[in-house]
DNA sequence: GACAAATTCAAACAAGTGTTTTAAACATAT
DNA sequence: ATATGTTTAAAACACTTGTTTGAATTTGTC
């Protein structure tokens, strides 16, 4: 690679972000190194002569994009760490929902993560441990929080997941959902309606185990 | 197309096998024509010859899988249609997994759901109405049934689409839960116990609102 | 300004793509 | 057996792919 792509006229710099566009889109194997190009306005040959290949390109946007997003998120997320669990549930439902369905934040690089849910290439393990795990461990800890600390392990993880499956689904199945619910927006306000409807639903759903497992302990 | 394709060691029917295992693994645009032929033991010029095209090939593909899949589904479902709402979404739930999750059962239809989610094709909107609408459709009601006629639709919907969005979650992104959870299994026995936990916080958040909704109409 | 290195460019390359062609093999009915 | 329509097979076609080439241009340094 090149030292000067953090410099904003590069060619290097505007071959990760039309790169990243590109292959957000149309997943690696479906996008042309001319689409690329073409995007960022530079000549064919520049990829190979600044990455190497179309693939060394793939593995640079990645490496490139999600870091500073996910640190930015983790930072949301910590700022609160002074408030109840209920609200701070609600705020990482909400900066979930934010994070991969806001319009005017660019999607492309949680696309490449779709994209690798379907075939994992080799840098599948960094993607989840650096992008995905410190924020399960955050919710988590805050569902153990709401359930109590004699609740087994296995049963605070399924928790968790029905919570982030709950936001997930909507971005794995987008196309599905916009088909079905027609009227659903994911503007400001409809993303608001969702996060609050999901963290509703969550915390209802946890507040009743709760309740079940402090009978239990009485009987 | 041809109708002899029905016949076990027609070339038609070679085709469509082979060409639905490695559309699943490869998506459309990433798998060719001459794996395909390769490994259904035909002549290239087959495809084109009995389907007219690779992408007609694919549609007949999803047409000839996917149908006795969901009708099968239904059926199950419908088995159940004088049980309460309660059971019957745990029923629901269940098959569902199973539908998604089971490993005995080749999953290479919904794979190329999957792929349709990142970059739709044509024949997307078909996919929807026919394999996907009518379990939804069904869960509404039922969610319906549980939280009362004067629940407004969007609430309704929302509700389904959280208890759909838990079980998705686990095949969209079944590499990152295998890597989060490694104890997590999927086969019989995991399955039914990620049924149970999946039905029992959705039943839980469900009741949950009713009671809520309830009182606010005391009020 | 001059020289050398780094970068850009248009063109070409080799490999792979879906599709078409043309002829051979096959089946079936008269 | 002959003729007819259907299916298969090998080769070729037209086009796109990632990559390389070699000359032109820009950049940095003295």
């Amino acid at each position: 690679m090149d030292q000067k792509n953090k410099e904003h006229d590069s060619t290097c710099h505007k071959l990760l972000v039309a790169a990243g566009e590109v292959f957000a889109e149309n997943g690696f194997k479906n996008t042309t190194v001319r689409d690329i190009c073409k995007r960022a306005d530079v000549n064919v040959a520049a990829v190979n002569y600044h990455f190497g290949s179309k693939e060394k390109l793939y593995e640079a946007v990645w490496e490139n994009s999600n870091r500073a997003a996910v640190e930015k998120r983790m930072d949301e997320l910590d700022l609160a760490r002074t408030d109840d669990p209920e609200k701070r549930i609600r705020l990482f439902v909400k900066t979930l929902l934010r994070n991969i369905l806001d319009q005017n934040r660019p999607e492309w690089d949680f696309r490449i993560v779709a994209h690798e849910m379907i075939s994992p290439t080799a840098s599948f393990d960094i993607i989840v441990e650096r992008a995905i795990r410190p924020g399960f461990l955050f919710l988590k800890e805050l569902v153990q929080e709401m359930l109590g600390e004699d609740v087994p392990k296995e049963k605070v993880e399924k928790c968790t997941l029905s919570i982030v499956g709950q936001c997930l689904y909507y971005r794995f199945a987008n196309p599905v959902v916009r088909q079905l619910l027609p009227e659903q927006t994911f503007d400001e306000k409809g993303l608001d309606e969702l996060a609050d409807h999901i963290t509703e639903f969550s915390l209802s759903a946890l507040k009743q185990l709760r309740a079940g497992i402090e009978n239990e302990e009485i009987k």
